[in-house]
DNA sequence: CTTTAGCACTCTGTTATGTCGAGTGCTAAA
DNA sequence: TTTAGCACTCGACATAACAGAGTGCTAAAG
């Protein structure tokens, strides 16, 4: 099952030319391209093993090759060869992401927009999930009795705020003996861990009958017990219409349909998110013949170390990987740099 | 110029017809629909005179008429008839947007995704200008020597928070002076009149020697003085894809041109606001021919009596104006309900 | 055994042609 | 003023013809 090397080298070729053209690609156009010198019937022989391989499909009889995702996905895993960005377009990409005004939504939002301009695709961002999230510090400012702000701050400059109602009675004081001691109970945690100790502190606090505390845990129990309302920014879509035969409308619906229902999107952005680098998927591989055709590059960025979202990009499976990998390689880069210089 | 009562009859048979089936409307369907009881022949006559007065067209010699947008005006103006909504429709718009977990920000979010989902076409709903909210309450949280984040809650229960930067020899008692004085004097004040008055105590300030009003000052100052970044929510843009036929597909893409590249939008969505009431309003009198076809329906909501932002729906010019009318305007009523009731 | 030239074959896309049906405009009669 | 009748127009659809691209196969050459 294995190929010969001048299997590889006309597979690549075709990949290439269908990178470049996005049209099948006949045997007299890999003869011309291809240093091996041999004429179209041969490399005729040679598509015709790739074809039986798998590597390559007609769309029709008299047509010419297609690669398959097969063959995309040893274009991507072995061939590919990264075009390194120029020092200018890296400078632009600099100062985008360093803009001292722009808190952390801000900055997710302008990286998803960065992305798809710099790459004419899609271009996404998604936030962390706050159960990784660490509790920096806890404020609560109260704006009439029975209602309060709470503002989580995490690290990484990360903000949330949450409107909740209390009880009439609890004064601007009692509010700041809460934090207090949350903070202090809490402080570096993640928001896992947060849960889990939220059930062992109840238990302490009862046990001491201490109703400061039992209050105060009661407080941000139901402040961030509920759903997480995940953060994900996609920018671009409009580029699919570039991206797109005109001829098959539903594989540009699919596409839309899929990133507007936003559920699908986010569990697979979040499993995509736990790879260690940059990761190429096919749309067959995550979502099935809906989305085949299109793929997801996708890169984690990281704060302090630790691994919080990731940014990406979802363009059709004959994009310029050559390009686009570098180039959201390095834009996770400067993102990871910019955050860590914040905390 | 004024139509006699048939034409109008017959015309309005067209448009009904026209919304009904999008399809060119032909003599013997008005003729088969009226209650006038003439021929087909006699109806072409009067077809034709309302074609020269400008309301109906042909797409061409032996096809059916088309409703123009000058007809759409006229129809929308005095002939609608509004279907009452059902007590159950009622019903369950009210239990969606009766939900007291959510904030300002995530009610309108779900107010657009109501809309949407009600009328099948494109729902959003427009955040209050900044500049019209009226400040309700400023806090600060320090979060590290040099860096804290101010929260700045409006009436309505709009929340704003936003990093500040600032000298590492604050602290949380200057901070919390700071915002003493900053809620004293402009409480209850709109971001226009804030930064009206923030030029006055300035010198004010300056006068008296008062370091710590002017520092006070100049923290808000740059802290909201800023770029104001409006919330729009467009949900359910995957509708156009049902509502366009299938041939112009450019008007679809003029569409979510206009969609997604936001500040056009955000500037008619601002004029419209500023009606008292419902406003249908057609593609050609507000973005031009590019869309043509395309009616925006939208209303104001308020808070305490004063109108804050816009809720609406974009849908085809032959959308069915007599559901997705009443219902706009009840979702605007209980959205304007709702925010009342926060504060 | 590998490579290649030659050729028949297949499929797409385009253009030309004809037919059908819907709907109109016009005219002349009711 | 209304209507019946009729010629006319145009789009939609089907069919056929044809060019072009590219293949698969075969037989000969290296």
């Amino acid at each position: 099952m294995d190929l010969e090397a001048r299997e590889i080298e006309v597979l690549n070729i075709i990949v290439q030319a269908y990178i470049d053209y996005a049209t099948p690609v006949g045997s007299r156009h890999v003869a011309k391209k291809s240093t091996l010198k041999l004429s179209p019937a041969s490399m005729r022989n040679i598509m015709t093993d790739l074809t039986e391989k798998g590597y390559l499909t007609q769309p029709h009889t008299s047509a010419g090759r297609i690669p398959t995702q097969k063959a995309f996905r040893l274009f991507v895993n072995s061939m590919l060869e990264p075009i390194a960005l120029s020092d200018k377009n890296r400078e632009s990409i600099k100062n985008v992401l360093v803009q001292t005004d722009l808190d952390f939504s801000e900055l997710l939002e302008t990286t998803s927009k960065l992305i798809s301009s710099q790459v004419s695709q899609v271009g996404m961002a998604l936030a962390p999930q706050t159960k990784l999230a660490r509790w920096h510090q806890l404020d609560f400012s109260l704006v009439r009795p029975g209602l309060a702000v709470a503002i989580l701050v995490f690290h990484g400059g990360i903000v949330q705020n949450k409107l909740i109602t209390l009880d009439e009675k609890i004064t601007a004081d009692d509010l700041k003996k809460y934090s207090n001691y949350l903070n202090d109970t809490f402080k570096g945690q993640t928001f896992l861990e947060v849960r889990l100790n939220l059930i062992k502190e109840m238990k302490e606090a009862r046990d001491q009958f201490n109703a400061l505390y039992i209050k105060a845990l009661s407080l941000i129990q139901t402040a961030f017990s509920e759903k997480e309302n995940r953060e994900i920014y996609v920018d671009g879509t409009l580029y699919v219409f570039n991206q797109i035969d005109q001829h098959d409308l539903s594989s540009m619906r699919e596409l839309l349909e899929f990133l507007e229902q936003r559920s699908d999107l986010l569990e697979l952005l979040d499993k995509v998110s736990e790879s260690s680098g940059l990761l190429i998927s096919f749309g067959n591989e995550f979502y099935g013949p809906k989305l085949e055709n299109w793929t997801l590059i996708s890169t984690p960025y990281q704060v302090k170390g630790e691994t919080m979202g990731m940014i990406g990009t979802l363009g059709p499976i004959n994009m310029n990987y050559s390009k686009v990998v570098p180039l959201v390689d390095y834009i996770a880069k400067m993102l990871t740099d910019v955050l860590d210089a914040r905390f």
